[in-house]
RNA sequence: GCCCUCGUAGUGAAAUGGAUAUCACAACAGUCUUCGGAACUGUCGUUCCAGGUUCGAGUCCUGGCGGGGGCACCA
């Protein structure tokens, strides 16, 4: 409807005399204020300089030519007036919201699908743990994150090929194993091992000469896969990591179409960036591979160190080439925490100057870190909350109230993702441990309350011989639902879910209002609230399948 | 030092250059014979400072101040 309004405000623009051309910056947008309408545009204002009259003047000009009827439907607007300083503002008539509302609850899951990205393959990098370390909260926020850009491409019509990439060799793999071979495990079997042992040996690289030198020569041999013994310790600890890592992904709902390693980009990304020296792209600097970033802009990285192994930067680069041999796409999303800003610009650069085509459908979408009241957290340090415990954690909190413990885990995953999705995604989220995380008010347990409870009214309805009136006037929760697939489409443009979220939160608060003060089940109106509930109901559960959080039946 | 980012009620957040800056927690006062109280209704309280651009600035620009991140062999 946004789209098909702003048609219309664009061709009335045209009659008041203003080049095709010059009719762009102007918004047709959901009033804050509901009193102001169900649109709202600023056209006037915007059009009144290049006019050369006052904005109220333009807006009443501006409502003459507007033939809003046109394109929605002839008994579609209730009314179209002008106020403030010159918005128009558009009230849809009863039966117009009456349409969204049966829309909304007769197309259940195709309910608010777009078909914007119809054609297009995206493959879409998120999570990216590393084996032999923890997954702590970070990951949990990359996950979540990506896994709801992801589901919100695919709604607008996109193939989404999820990827992940693992750091299964370099210097913290290095640690690990030195740490197993210290104490004398040849057959690890839990990620406890892996990750005291990861502590163990990073704190001996700070604190002995010897015991760096020997990582230092563990990172090269598991570079070049030149012992047996050594690969086959790397072999056992990787794959206990990388089950793990699977027992989670089912806890969240999310899975991977690929998987890529850091042992199958640190060869072709060595070999690229060398390539590269000849081309001018790379240089070689105290017996390390460099990028020069000042170039363009930017800072100097190593690429490939002066013992020959590669870093995080070129087996970026030989990533690059690798998805896009494997997963041929359109374009290129990769998830990953903000700190890897300036890694990413210097990375993209160079690779703009290998191949500009890759580049340039590349995207890099940082989220914030997920920080600590408490203080900074740190896996060399070992006071890392891993992805388990808090998971583990919120569950016991859910479960004082959901002895159903796969409904405790339904509603302790909707919170911790909730958190993570209500903010802009570049912002960090301070994460006090102690008061851990709410259950009620702006929560993910809100919004699957609200959902449960339209549920019941909708099972009960089955049965019930309720009465036909239609009310006059639109309730302000039908008001809300006809926005949704607006509010979708903007999200996965903007990849950005906590557009969603706060959407959702606003909808199950006018839904917990209504439901306060409204009877459903016996009123005179009850068939048309029934419908109301089903359109609530369908929004409610396509939004949440958005941010991958799961509806429970009841809580 | 240079670069990037963020400064919004006591706290945590929202806001596409638009209208009276929104929400939750906390505090205080209410709502329970109604479809489920993880709920609802109300009260209190906010844009770091100084300039600028604009009809209009939390948002854009310049300069401060403060937090966070990055800046040659970690990822």
């Amino acid at each position: 409807m946004e789209e098909k309004i702003r048609e219309a405000v664009a061709g009335a623009l045209r009659e008041l005399g203003l080049p095709a051309g010059q009719t762009g910056a102007f918004v047709v947008e959901q009033p804050t204020e509901m009193t102001h309408g169900d649109y709202a545009t600023n056209a006037a204002l915007a059009a009144a300089k290049q006019l050369g009259k006052r904005p109220q003047e333009v807006a009443e000009l501006l409502v003459k030519e507007l033939r809003v009827s046109t394109v929605l439907g002839p008994t579609s607007i209730q009314s179209i007036e002008v106020a403030g300083p010159g918005f128009i503002n558009i009230t849809l008539s009863r039966a117009a919201v009456a349409r969204a509302i049966t829309e909304a609850s007769a197309q259940g899951t195709g309910w608010g699908k777009g078909n914007v990205q119809e054609g297009q393959r995206v493959v879409i990098e998120y999570t990216d743990p590393n084996p032999f370390k923890a997954m702590h909260i970070g990951h949990l926020m990359s996950n979540t994150i990506g896994e709801s850009i992801s589901r919100l491409i695919e709604n607008e019509g996109a193939t989404v090929i999820r990827a992940n990439y693992q750091g299964d060799v370099g210097p913290h793999v290095a640690k690990a194993l030195w740490g197993l071979q210290k104490v004398g495990i040849v057959e690890p079997t839990t990620t406890l091992e892996l990750s005291e042992a990861y502590v163990a040996g990073n704190q001996a690289y700070e604190d002995s000469p010897e015991a760096k030198a020997e990582i230092d020569a563990l990172n090269t041999v598991i570079y070049t896969a030149s012992d047996t013994a050594v690969m086959d310790l790397w072999r056992k600890g990787r794959a206990v990591s990388l089950e793990a890592f699977e027992k989670i992904y089912q806890h969240l709902g999310t899975h991977f179409d690929q998987y890529f390693f850091e042992s199958e980009t640190a060869e072709p990304g060595t070999r690229m960036v060398h390539d590269g020296i000849a081309k001018g792209i790379f240089e070689e600097s105290e017996g390390a591979v460099i990028y020069r970033g000042e170039k363009v802009g930017l800072h100097t990285l190593v690429f490939v160190t002066s013992r020959g192994t590669p870093t995080y930067e070129a087996k970026d680069i030989g990533l690059a080439f690798l998805k896009e041999e494997r997963v041929p796409n359109d374009r290129s999303i990769i998830v990953t925490a903000a700190e890897q800003i300036g890694h990413f610009k210097v990375v993209l650069a160079a690779l703009a100057e290998l191949a500009p085509a890759i580049a340039a459908k590349t995207r890099h979408v940082p989220h914030g870190f997920l920080r600590l009241t408490s203080g900074k957290m740190s896996s060399r340090e070992g006071n890392v909350i891993t992805a388990d415990a808090l998971i583990t954690e919120i569950i016991g909190k859910a479960l004082v109230k959901n002895p159903d413990p796969h409904v405790a885990e339904q509603v302790a995953i909707g919170a911790i993702k909730y958190m993570i999705l209500r903010q802009a995604p570049g912002s960090d989220i301070i994460f006090d441990p102690e008061q851990s995380l709410s259950l009620e008010g702006d929560s993910g347990p809100y919004l699957q309350y609200a959902l449960v409870r339209a549920k019941k009214i909708l099972a009960y309805a089955e049965n019930g011989e309720g009465g036909i009136e239609e009310p006059s006037e639109p309730y302000a929760i039908e008001r809300l639902i006809l926005h949704y697939p607006e509010v979708v489409a903007r999200a996965a443009r903007e990849l950005a879910p906590n557009i969603l979220t706060t959407y959702l939160t606003a909808l199950a608060a006018t839904w917990n209002s209504f439901y306060a003060s409204e009877q459903v089940l016996g009123s005179p109106e009850e068939a048309y609230k029934q419908r109301v509930a089903r359109a609530f109901a369908t929004t409610m559960t396509n939004g949440l399948t958005l941010l991958g959080v799961s509806a429970p039946e009841r809580m």
